[in-house]
Order: C-alpha cells, then structure tokens, then sequence
DNA sequence: GCGACAG
DNA sequence: ATCTTGTCGC
C-alpha cells in the first residue's frame, strides 16, 4: 500500500507528462458541443480473518457525459478497479488516473473535453491529475479542485469573480469565486486546453452550485455507484 | 529542521 | 477521499 517505484522516477514520468502538455486550444470553444467531468469514490473491503484484519481498497471512477453548453445529461461509464497506491500529495495521479482512464474508454461517445477534480498544471511538477489525463489519453482536460496544492494567488470576493494564481513565476490556474457563500474553486488548465479558455468554460459550466456541473454530475454519479455496490 | 500538502 | 447527525442559513 505504498509508492511501488522510486520516487524519482515518479518524478520524472511527471516531468516527462508535463513537457508533452499543450497549454493552448486544441478545440474550438465555439463548437464545443461534448463535455464530460470524471470523479472517484472509494470501496473498503475489510475482512478480519481471525487476528489479522485485511483491507482490501478499490477506486470507482465515473465519467458523465453532458451537452454543453445546457449541461443536459447525456451519458455515463464508470470503472472500478484495486487501487495499492496510497494518497500522496503531488503525486495523486499514480492512484486516480488508471480508473479515470478506463472509464473514459468505457464511454460510447467521447466528449470533446473531460473536466477533472484534480489539479492541471498548478502541480509541483505541472503534472496534475488532469495534466496526467489528458496527455495519456491524448484528449483536452481540465482540472477542478476545492483545495490549493501549491501556487499562490489572491483570493476573489465577489461572485463571478477570478484572481490568477502563479507557481515559480508561471501562472497556472485562477481562483473562481463561483457562489457567494463559498470558498473559491480552483481552476487549471490540463491539457490541449488555454488558460483563458479554461476559466471561460468552467465559468459557463457554473450553475446552481459551488462546482461546475461536470464534475458535481461525476461525483453524485461516483457515490450512486457506491452505494448500489454495497 | 519545520511546516504544507489535490483526492 | 472516508468516518457521520444535527443544524444554521438562504
């Protein structure tokens, strides 16, 4: 239940991902037409087999597809699988990606970008979640999470309202203030994707809630399947 | 050395 | 992420 190879060589993989990553619109905002948002539950399995208890844990990734702009539910695949990777800061895309990944193929149709809950670019290594994603599966991504890993940035007040955020002198994502009431989300780009156009899209994809309607589908999605699981 | 640290 | 009930607020 640990990291299986060096951390280094982790490290480069990453960097190797973040040098493949296209920071610019490979889509057309105007003829996007498919997006799809991706999100995790998790499953413990714990036998206790006389003294010594056995946790067995796997990862369900869901992947909903929905029309862009109206947000209408189109679709959905998941995919669950054993996960042996332990959560590490920075390095959270070696536990999530297979999963996403596998339900992304699970799909009939693909969208024409996959909104994440991970981070993009605004990585140690400008190899978030999404970044990981996207460059693997060669498809437009963006990362949304509710928690900053790293990078700094001012905070905006009012709703609607957006404030870069810079890492090592390279700005690499934006806070969005999306509801009043709320604590910003954060906003990257992850792949085939600007970050202008990021926080433009997320923005449309803003709704009733504090997050955008592709991953806040994704995640009711993930936990649904939880629970008609157990 | 100390603190921070996506999900 | 996950373990969990009520409760404050729009």
């Amino acid at each position: 239940m640990a990291v299986r190879k060096n951390t280094e060589e982790l490290y480069r993989i990453q960097e190797e991902i973040a040098s493949k990553a296209v920071i610019e619109d490979e889509l057309n905002p105007e003829e996007l037409n498919l997006i799809a948002g991706a999100d995790q539950a998790f499953l413990y399995e714990s036998k206790s087999e006389n003294a010594n208890e056995i946790k067995k844990e796997r990862i369900i990734s869901a992947v909903v597809l929905l029309e862009y702009p109206s947000m209408k539910f189109i679709d959905y695949a998941y995919s669950v699988l054993p996960v042996d990777f332990s959560y590490i800061p920075g390095l959270l895309s070696f536990r999530e990606a297979p999963a996403i990944i596998n339900a992304f193929h699970a799909l009939k149709t693909k969208p024409d970008l996959l909104v994440i809950d991970g981070g993009g670019i605004n990585h140690p290594r400008f190899a978030g979640l999404a970044t990981h994603v996207g460059v693997s599966l060669d498809v437009a991504t963006i990362g949304v999470t509710k928690n900053l890993l790293c990078g700094t940035g001012e905070l905006p007040i009012e709703e609607g309202e957006s404030r870069i955020i810079t890492y090592h002198d390279r700005e690499v994502g934006y806070h969005i203030k999306s509801k009043t009431g709320c604590k910003p989300i954060i906003v990257a780009p992850g792949h085939k994707i600007s970050l202008k156009t990021s926080l433009k899209l997320i923005k449309t994809c803003i709704h009733k809630h504090k997050l955008p309607e592709p991953t806040r589908i994704a995640h009711l999605c993930a936990n649904k399947i939880k629970r008609d699981l157990e």
